[in-house]
DNA sequence: GCTTAAATTGACGCAGCGTCATGGGCCGCT
DNA sequence: AGCGGCCCATGACGCTGCGTCAATTTAAGC
């Protein structure tokens, strides 16, 4: 009955399901006590598996909030690419960047409540992505030329600290606005219909 | 004869002192270590105090992780005030700011390579003075008005995200030139001089 | 069915945590 | 100076979580 191929022997099937047994339990016992406070013995504890098991799979409760944040990482980045891609103006490129990024955090709301920067792959990858994006923008006239490193990073900040806002309850849609308006024309020039 | 009655009886004098062998201590390790790995342990052994000791004067490495930040937000603070106390002009509010800002990153580098943002009280009315000082600004006409809220966190996102540019050896004043550039004019707008 | 490789199990030694009874030294008072 | 009381430093103690590993179970191949 079972269509999908891509782990089809028994050995295989069970090993990636306890990978997602794991990443799920961790998922929740994060959320329940906070990234600092849970420790590996919760999360083999909100499982079926024994405490070695564990240490199959991953190396530490680093490794599986790296892994967590990854598949989020892994999830946003192609809305962000595409948004970013399709863009044919300045401020369309910033406003959809803005307002993907903000949708998937409010509907999402981030792995956790503990507020530190992961420079996992995905996430550092994600960063080189939008920085790329920016050049070619760029290169092509759609953004004027500036410091691609320091408007990548600008960019990035604003985004993390107004995703906050939008954690604690802020409109997307205003707040995109606001981050696109600062980005586009700073704080001297009144919004843009 | 003793004018300053903060720390006059031997007993006082030594629990300062104690204090702040602690604290030097921590500082050492966590620089070493990493805020991470290191231990209470560590930071005791690198002391010639006793374990139990420790716990008179904090209840975790997070708390005197804690009180480092603070020292370093006490001292920052006032010379973010000054700065944008100073200026009568919003190009000014803005720069003198960053330039502030970005200037004591590069002296201090921070405490740890560790990033995490901290809600420690001194970094909170830090964001607070920022927010009020922002609201004042545009009270009397030297800032547009704006969502005071969202204005505070983009200029703490951008600040605290291009303060790693500047630990990673970027030039002070070039980075300050950019923000204050794109915070007023946006990126559309070519610097002023 | 039988062999072999792979993966699970939980007990083990170890390290760090936070506490607490003990003891020493500083303070104020006589 | 001598004395009693009171902090506070001390380090041993019990406890919890860590990461490992030999024993055991389970799937795969023959």
């Amino acid at each position: 009955m079972d269509a999908k191929p891509s782990a089809s022997s028994r050995r295989e099937l069970t090993k990636s399901q306890n990978r997602e047994i794991i990443l799920e339990a961790a998922r929740l016992v994060f959320a329940q006590l906070g990234f600092a406070t849970a420790t590996v013995r919760d999360i083999i504890r909100a499982t079926p598996l024994a405490s070695g098991t564990f240490y199959n799979y991953f190396k530490s409760k680093e490794q599986v909030y790296q892994a967590l944040r990854d598949e989020e990482a892994l999830a946003v980045r192609p809305r962000l690419r595409q948004a970013r891609a399709t863009a044919t103006t300045a401020q369309e490129f910033v406003a959809a960047n803005f307002r993907a990024f903000f949708w998937f955090v409010a509907e999402k709301g981030g792995t956790g409540g503990d507020r530190f920067r992961l420079d996992s792959p995905e996430v550092l990858a994600g960063f080189a992505e939008l920085r790329e994006d920016i050049e070619r923008a760029m290169a092509r006239g759609l953004l004027p030329p500036n410091d691609a490193g320091l408007l990548t990073a600008a960019l990035t900040g604003v985004a993390f600290e107004l995703a906050e806002e939008v954690k604690r309850g802020a409109e997307v849609e205003k707040v995109t606005q606001f981050a696109t308006d600062l980005l586009l024309g700073g704080i001297g020039v009144p919004p843009k219909t």
